[in-house]
DNA sequence: CCTCTTGTTTCAAATAATGGAAACATTGCA
DNA sequence: TGCAATGTTTCCATTATTTGAAACAAGAGG
């Protein structure tokens, strides 16, 4: 493999495990309407503020969210927001293989 | 959050789970033109095939590929290849993201 | 300056993911 | 049946991820 895609590979899979766990989703899924500080959201999501801003973090690294120093707060607000989009299509594609699958078994 | 919330961030997280491995991303890549059997690819990419095997699984579980045994050898077909294009998609608006912060910095 | 609020980082423990080697199962064929 | 080829599973060591608690940093306001 040339090194060219082997970056690329690796930049995408950096991505995906950005978007690999169960919180960050939902995180992403409260950012989508507008801003949240990472009190609020942490808050919200019913977990340690500590644990939220990794999670942010991470979210961030990955180019899928940005960040914004207002006060004492930090504001985090969605970049990609296509990749909310993109889950929901993926998510349909799976579900109808699956449907489809079972048809099959019916048959 | 309700649970019905719960079981698709969960269900969406397994599915970036899968994705989330440069060498799984580099087999969807291949699966994307024809179907590969293990041993075909495992060469290919050049990893064990008890390795491959694995990752295969994954992707299967998942519900990305799916596979069919013709005689000794097992056959694995890309079934979500919207996944790909979907990456791609996703890659391109994290990299103009990264692009405009430089922008930005640059002014 | 002091204190409160907000976020981040560090540390340690628990959990999960990965890869390699070997054992095992299945199929095709002589 | 015996053997070769293909895949899967198991076991183990290694590495990475996640979490919670506590320490730390930075800004707002009295």
């Amino acid at each position: 493999m040339d090194e060219r895609s082997q970056r690329r590979y690796q930049l995408r899979a950096e991505m995906f495990k950005a978007l690999a766990h169960p919180m960050r989703i939902y995180m992403l899924d409260k950012l989508k309407n507008r801003p949240w500080c990472v009190c609020e959201l942490a808050a919200e999501v019913g977990i340690a503020k500590s644990v939220a801003s990794k999670h942010l973090s991470q979210l961030k690294a990955a180019g899928l969210i940005d960040d914004e120093k207002r006060g004492t707060l930090v504001e985090y607000r969605l970049v990609a927001s296509c990749v909310l989009e993109m889950a929901a299509c993926a998510e349909g594609a799976i579900l109808e293989s699956r449907r489809k699958k079972l048809d099959v078994l019916e048959e």
